[in-house]
DNA sequence: TATGAATGAGGTTTCATTCAT
DNA sequence: CATGAATGAAACCTCATTCAT
């Protein structure tokens, strides 16, 4: 790791912590073992590492979003519903709640988006906006398939979409992420899941 | 209004739009119209402000939860609906969520959650622990009415806290609380009970 | 005791533990039991405290002053020494150094001599230059008498006065004044006179 | 001289004359010629510049009491007296109570002995109980070479000991050190010296 | 007598940042 | 790449004091 990346890795574990104010250039270089004045020649400013810090979430997030939209264009087969398990499982699990790189961006957005409007636009989309989208066309594929109706599924998605955030909240935005804490997520996700079948 | 009342007035303000560390003693001062020395004759130090606040903000809310629980204690009768909407409506809607001191210390508290164990505990009694027992409180009197089994009422408890917090998260804790934006959460909420209720 | 009485009191006790500037208006009027604006009734300001420490000092050290003169004056008598014993157990150190007022005005004496050249010529004065008279007075008295020659009471008296110095510092301001402390001071004087007497 | 060395100058210097807590940091850096902030570069907090001080001189004292031990361990010799002198005007003298750093020092303690425990703590090993022991182990040589019995020599430290401080207070730690106070210092010790010699 | 409320001056400290080396 | 040294701005807080009531 070159001392650029590290200086970004401490600061994302301080910000996600602490918050953007309150941690110092001195709290992040002192955990790097560098000198204050060493971080200037890396960032511009401390607001620097913060733009790099969602420049990259950015990118991340646009690669997952590419291949969901490539997946949702694909031709409705019968076995859909893996589909839609997979997408979740992988893309919004996997590579992004789960995702230590993401799930710390999202403490520090959830932290930050008080202080900072950028950032409260890209928490509303990468954690309301762009999931709702995502999570509507998969319920929408299902509709198509006569799982429900297409009235339906707009609730569906709207209630599944609300349970989600609280369970994210619960199980993954807190304290240390742990393979327990992973697991008990993902076992109350796919309980969720089975009721919303079972009751359509 | 006191000085003493017009600082944590103008204190709450201010921390519940950007926070208690990036609010500065100068800054409510200055808002107050009085000497930063002055602030320091009612207040002990810049904390005290906050645990004021918060004091205040246990002494409203133990009063509800008080109402409430008289209230949940009452004999069953057939106009039960009645009751759980004059709950919800009165004591968390009009007398919390809508009222404006608890509307600011809920922003303030969602905030400093992150930097304050003292306030991530009273955030998660006062936003989840709380609300979500009043809530099943009157589904298992809804339950006990026959409106559905009390297996069911779980779940339909989990389901709607979840959806309440996503409305609430969505009307009013974000900008201004405008009539306009009371009434979008009204709307929505009493969408939501007639779709649960025509479920069950 | 009035309040003002009150005020004298504690100031004192404060000022010689922790030193004038150390001490604030606040710490006095809080042990007193008063508010701070009260203090301004009684006295100019934080100065005018100090000040009256120091008059009322004056006035108890020149009553005794004047006592001892008026012995020192008398005729000579063979029971020489026990004046000088009298005049030292009665005078210096029954109503001097072991007089609580007395005592506690030394320490502060003590400390703000370095920080107040009013007070460093009153220490100096009380501390050196009177026992030092005194002393002489008496030490000539006695050569007068034989004991020893005029020469010899000169270095005599400067031992003397520089060891009394050491035993007083030792014994009688550091810590809390208790009998067990007197007794030992009162102890190592008279071993001490023993010493000067057998030699002569 | 550094940065560092010359605050550390201007602290001993103004800590010596007014105390620490009646020096401001707005003092020394006014004084250096630096800005209050430049200060926290090279010491964490004030307490710290104190600290470096007491640490400055114990080492100093160290490397003196090496010397002196090292010394006291010689055989006896029939220039003893010489030794005793040397010792004095050597270590007690030019490189404590006249160096002027170690003045300054011995000036400060003096001061903040009724503020700070371990200055207090320092001070009496420094003035007293480190000077009593070095004195008594001159005294006890030159007692075992017959000028005077063993029993008398504990006697002739205290009043030595006694007699050294007043004159160390009378002329070394007042005022300004010139030369011409040196002198008077310097003259009444060999006075004193040679009256206790005669005297045995 | 006593108090509540206010204030100006000043204290220590932290912080992000700059710049020559 | 990295550092040592410096800085201006701003933070929180304490203090002695005043004055109307």
């Amino acid at each position: 790791m070159t001392t650029k990346e590290k200086i970004m890795d401490v600061a994302l574990h301080m910000f996600s912590e602490r918050g953007y104010e309150a941690v110092s250039i001195r709290d992040i270089c002192g955990e790097v073992g560098i000198k204050e004045s060493t971080l200037y020649y890396h960032f511009k400013n401390k607001k620097d590492i913060l733009d790099s810090l969602t420049a990259k979430f950015r990118e991340h997030i646009n690669g997952l979003l590419c291949d969901v939209d490539e997946i949702l264009d694909e031709p409705l087969t019968d076995a859909e519903d893996f589909i839609g398990t997979k997408m979740m499982d992988k893309y919004m699990v996997e590579s992004y709640l789960f995702e230590p790189f993401c799930n710390l961006m999202i403490r520090l957005m959830m932290i930050e988006q008080f202080h900072n409007e950028e950032i409260r636009e890209l928490y509303e989309k990468t954690m309301f906006t762009d999931p709702y989208e995502i999570q509507m066309g998969i319920f929408m594929r299902l509709a198509k398939l006569g799982a429900f109706s297409e009235e339906d599924a707009k609730w569906i998605v709207r209630d599944y979409h609300a349970y989600m955030n609280m369970l994210t909240y619960k199980y993954l935005l807190n304290g240390e992420l742990t393979e327990e804490r992973k697991q008990g997520y993902m076992r109350e996700v796919h309980e969720y899941m089975q009721r919303v079948m079972s009751r359509g």
